[in-house]
DNA sequence: CAGAATCCTGACTGATCGTTCAGGATCGGG
DNA sequence: CCCGATCCTGAACGATCAGTCAGGATTCTG
């Protein structure tokens, strides 16, 4: 419902991208159960047929998508880390990112149904598994960088990941259904205060204010987070 | 697929209720997603007709069952806890209750359904309201009891009870997915920890060892909760 | 430019299921 | 015993979709 569907591409590859995009935007409307092939064929203005031929089959199609949502996160988080960035500022970048409040919002309803799905679907409990692996790795390494700066102290950093990794899940939840408590904002200033506490960080380093460089197409939009 | 559906009721009520059960029993098999009136109707050993017959609608039927086992919830922690029981003994058994090593789990992955439901579909965002509300509400009673019993300290007990739920459901996310990190039983203790802070409760006192008295059909299975 | 490979489409198929319906069984009251 | 209400059933209807298929258009290759 976005994209005017008279512009056909010509590249046979761009207009694969072009139903990917709208299979993402789809499912983040509707939902996995909700999401039809036609649906997708609609925004990306072509046939349903041609959404089978390129992914031979609707949930071929959705795992896709998921799993390019998922690069999407990591390439955005390292694209707005500068290089030379301490092990405080890359946490907070995270943060930022993961946040329900953040871009991230839609994803996390994403990854609600990933865990639904988890429960009874054998592929989604791969999936899962996997996203959640990389998701503590990054963590973890993202510690022991600490650690070695002598900015954290930490004596079980997977142990750590897991829990930050866990908290950030329950918040992520409560956030995204609230109707009214738990606003998105406190999201982000929840979880870091929490990974102060977790890897001994001083609090008022930690939470003071930022800005995130967003690389976006077109204006680079920037964003404070402010400590309320 | 466990009641013998040879044995047909006489009493309409009660053939009504066995199809309630049947349902249940299908939903947190199958979840909503792929709960059939066929299914239901062939576990109860019934026609689907008459399914459709009592409930008018398969999820007339659900929303049914779900309430129903929202109600079961609440009866089993009264009939367990006794008359004269203090706030830190019925904090005690709300958790072992409500703890997805409990008797409790399926049924955190039917509230984990209604909650993803409950972005997009009007009714689900209505019942997890509903659902919440009562639990928060309990927990707040609870509390202030136990702040009149002198045992509790707490300031706010409406934000304390909507911590600690919220903290549950995150429990309850991982518990329910984890491939093997955080074990189920450590869920009961992870909470009651956390609770002891928030209230200011004596940790020790909370977390020794107790028997919940379970009102089961049959003989009446008794569990102890250790503190490692 | 010819032929093949790739890309694309509309029309169709086949399967699944919620729900309806016409009527049969059963039961309760008068 | 009779009659209406309630309870129950098998069969069928109709809607929804994922995926197929035969063939047309376009692009690539030699």
């Amino acid at each position: 419902m976005s994209a005017p569907a008279a512009l056909a591409a010509k590249d046979p590859q761009e207009r694969r991208r072009r139903i990917l995009a709208a299979a993402i935007e789809v499912l983040e409307d509707k939902g996995f159960a909700g999401t039809r092939i036609a649906d997708i064929a609609a925004v990306a203005g072509t046939s349903p047929a041609l959404v089978v031929y390129h992914f031979k089959t609707l949930d071929g199609a959705l795992a896709e998508a998921l799993g390019s949502v998922e690069d999407d996160f990591y390439h955005n988080v390292s694209a707005a880390t500068p290089p030379n960035a301490d092990a405080v500022e890359r946490l907070r970048i995270l943060s930022y990112f993961a946040s329900v409040g953040g871009p991230a919002m839609g994803t996390w309803a994403l990854y609600m149904e990933v865990w639904v799905r988890a429960l009874r679907d054998g592929g989604a409990r791969a999936m899962r598994r996997a996203v959640d692996a990389r998701w503590r790795h990054t963590l973890t390494e993202l510690i022991t960088a600490g650690i070695d700066e002598g900015s954290f102290r930490c004596v079980d950093p997977p142990a750590s990941a897991l829990r930050l990794a866990a908290l950030m899940d329950g918040l992520a939840v409560q956030a995204a259904l609230a109707d009214m408590d738990v606003p998105d904002e406190e999201m982000n200033r929840l979880w870091l205060e929490a990974a102060a506490a977790e890897l001994g960080i001083d609090r008022d380093l930690l939470l003071a204010p930022v800005t995130i460089r967003t690389s976006n197409k077109a204006a680079s939009v920037s964003k404070t987070a402010s400590h309320t």
